[in-house]
DNA sequence: CTATCTCAAATTGTTAACAATTCCAATTGA
DNA sequence: TCAATTGGAATTGTTAACAATTTGAGATAG
């Protein structure tokens, strides 16, 4: 069997990914409850698998839960506790950054450019949504090339840190930073990698 | 409503914390397989509250699950993997005495004490559990006090690092090391507290 | 008028049955 | 003999019904 695992994207893992984009892209109310029933039928499933998906988005820091009231829009983090999210993030990424540049591949370029030209396009038509979701698989990407043990720790304290994306309204400057980031691992040019990854995140 | 609310510790939480303290204190073998029955069995609920029960461990890096596999016992990082949890460990652990530091109650104090002398007791009986379950007991309370956000995010980079907590044998460096721990926390001596923090975490 | 109580509706929590998938050992065939 | 197949047992995934809890509007008493 020397065929590469595809990535068989469960159910839940649909959902959080949909979810997560529409909450970091502000599409949901700050503090809204969200409501099990009313996403069981918009995905066309039961409670069950919706469960599954909320739980997993209230440790990662998207929502946040409380028994028997459900979950509701996390608040993002502010002051001191952003700030040291913000370096663990930086920690993790320059360090994945260092683990995984030799073993990256040609197609493993191909993939980064894609998910860039999906960045691209997004900031264009001005899609907070798919931009936040594009810049996260960017960064993702990276982190999972180098470890997916990691890539969960590191997907809840991003997810936490860019709970108030939609603040960032220069979608040029987003554009403009991932493309270094890019360019700098497609040549395998680590010093400006890790500058780029540092000038990315703030 | 002046009333502090007590911690209503749902039937997943029970069985969550239960769960980590048999795996971290190597009661259960090295990647063997979880199966949901039988714990639905011994706990007397059925599959729905392990099922929670197991995606939460999964997520907290005790446990790893495959799809339509079920969850196997984690594997504790290694090398320089484990290196980075440990400094972003050491880097939560730090930021969060400094913050709570100065707001800790008499109340607070003697709560800690009676997690170390739990501890203590554990670690005289060498009953490996209950030291674990202690020792990420006193650090969570210390967490938890600077901040709850940050307390997800903690438990799943510690208790990453303490997958292999069994290998630590010599209980009265574990009691000594945390007595000087709340020792300093208990006279509110900060650069004291850190040094014994950075002392524990290696 | 305000505060409290009551009860029905809405919502979350749990369960057991069913569906889909994986595992594994016995069977088959070359 | 050994690899591939197959069928049933074991296990995970999903669903719908039921139980427990919360919520909020209206009634009630002060």
């Amino acid at each position: 069997m020397l065929f590469a695992e595809k990535p068989v994207r469960s159910v839940r893992e649909q959902i959080v990914d949909t979810l997560r984009a529409e909450v970091l892209g502000g599409a949901w109310d700050n503090n809204a409850p969200v409501r099990e029933q009313a996403l069981a039928e918009r995905f066309g499933v039961s409670r069950g698998p919706i469960r599954d998906a909320l739980q997993e988005l209230s440790r990662e820091g998207v929502l946040t839960y409380q028994p028997n009231k459900g979950v509701r829009v996390n608040k993002p983090p502010v002051g001191a506790e952003r700030q040291l999210l913000q370096s663990m993030r930086r920690e993790m990424e320059t360090f994945c950054l260092s683990q995984c540049m030799d073993q990256l591949t040609g197609s493993d370029d191909e993939q980064l450019q894609l998910i860039l030209h999906d960045l691209t396009r997004a900031c264009s038509r001005g899609e907070v949504s798919a931009i936040a979701d594009s810049d996260l698989s960017l960064h993702r990407f990276l982190v999972r090339s180098a470890s997916k043990e990691l890539e969960i720790v590191w997907q809840s304290i991003a997810s936490r840190v860019l709970m108030d994306y939609t603040r960032c309204e220069c979608y040029d400057e987003v554009v403009q930073e991932h493309t270094s980031i890019v360019e700098a691992v497609i040549n395998r040019d680590l010093e400006s990698a890790h500058q780029a990854i540092l000038k990315n995140i703030i």
